[in-house]
DNA sequence: GTCTATAGGCTGATAGAC
DNA sequence: GTCTATCAGCCTATAGAC
């Protein structure tokens, strides 16, 4: 039973650690997927912290109030996914190859590793941005700047047609957001027998996207007349 | 200046008429804003009432609470939509031009008619149509309908790939709601001088999407290897 | 129909014991 | 670090005067 030498340290319940940086990542779990779910609006401190398990003075201890929390997530998602996207500036590969991938990455990040960030990034931009602190935009220009190089590059060498790389960068930002944001409502109103379809799969998504864009901004082949 | 004879269906003033029909016509606008800028959570009944310039009781008087007033809009908005949007399943023209008129529908109804119906629309899947009474979500499916039709003739006929009508309307829908929902941000980035950008056109968006469309769903001309 | 006044609940934040 | 108790403020909704 080892009673003992268990003063220090000791973590009495399996559940709830007495950990504080278990305290953190609790909140920062249930914060993420209760402000994508609601909204900044809708999600209650007292809602965070029972989803966390831990008390809700916490969020005032550890971030220094909701919105301050609201904001680390911000920073800590984005931050994540521009440094995945980030590196596909360095590669040299054919513009229509690195789009691809572009998709591919953002549709990682939004089924693996950041299931919740298409939703934030959406309530973001049609709050207005006015949650978001000056930071932050310009992570979201970093990711449109990595598009907009792999347009310009496909534009100038001709293996694309030439589109407007903002005009690309909202069309494709558009669907993938839209897509992986809505899919727990999609869930929802199949399950209630109210959609009368079966869940798309991500990975048919994905592939969807990217022969939209691959066929949508090649440049014309050899054709005759106009 | 007539004093007498004024007794009945007076409007003392050019301002807030007292006429019921202009309160709730003045609910509904400022609701609808409101709410797309907003949120339900984020826009008060008092947000509401102030720039209706009517009592806030009179949102519970003439609509019966927030959330039928809510109600009220949605459903307006998008019986609008639907009508315009269900004509283009009479039309038999070719469907590559069918989904290209849908684009500028969508487009006219998010300048002109329904400025904010494009955010709403965002806010409320993202809510996971928590908000909205059952009736509603036959109207997105309605939607989903006319869509799905085209691309299935479009795939019968052979003049598009053997695209799935679903992936492509998520597709379609998500790239036009993003852009729409998502303008103000633009806007407000841009006048803080935080986006180095000039506003995209609405028009040059539609006929964006629409060769993105056209060209993305396009069956192959006569090529050799696949 | 419109307005004022107010009820009653929930919000985010904090003081202070442990 | 954690928790309980409590604050003041805002929220939606309503009762009742006009």
């Amino acid at each position: 039973m080892v009673p003992t030498a268990r003063r220090r340290r000791a973590k009495p319940a399996p559940r709830r650690g007495r950990d504080p940086e278990a305290t953190r990542e609790a909140l920062l779990a249930s914060g993420t997927a209760l402000f994508a779910e609601c909204g900044f609006d809708g999600a209650s401190v007292d809602a965070i912290a029972r989803k966390a398990g831990v008390n809700k003075a916490m969020i005032n201890y550890h971030f220094g109030g909701k919105r301050k929390l609201y904001l680390a997530i911000f920073a800590s998602t984005f931050a994540e996914i521009v440094e995945r996207v980030d590196g596909l500036r360095q590669a040299s590969r054919p513009p229509a190859e690195l789009l691809r991938e572009f998709v591919a990455i953002f549709a990682d990040m939004a089924v693996r590793r950041r299931p919740n960030f298409p939703a934030m990034l959406l309530r973001e931009v049609l709050a207005g941005g006015r949650l978001v602190e000056a930071e932050i935009l310009p992570r979201i220009l970093a990711i449109f700047t990595v598009v907009r190089e792999i347009v310009e590059r496909g534009v100038r060498e001709g293996s694309f047609r030439p589109v407007d790389p903002v005009l690309t960068h909202l069309s494709l930002i558009g669907s993938l957001a839209f897509f992986f944001a809505t899919a727990p409502f999609r869930d929802r109103a199949i399950a209630a027998g109210r959609l009368p379809l079966s869940p798309p799969a991500a990975e048919d998504y994905v592939r969807h996207v990217q022969e939209l864009m691959t066929r949508g901004l090649a440049a014309e082949a050899a054709e005759g007349a106009g």
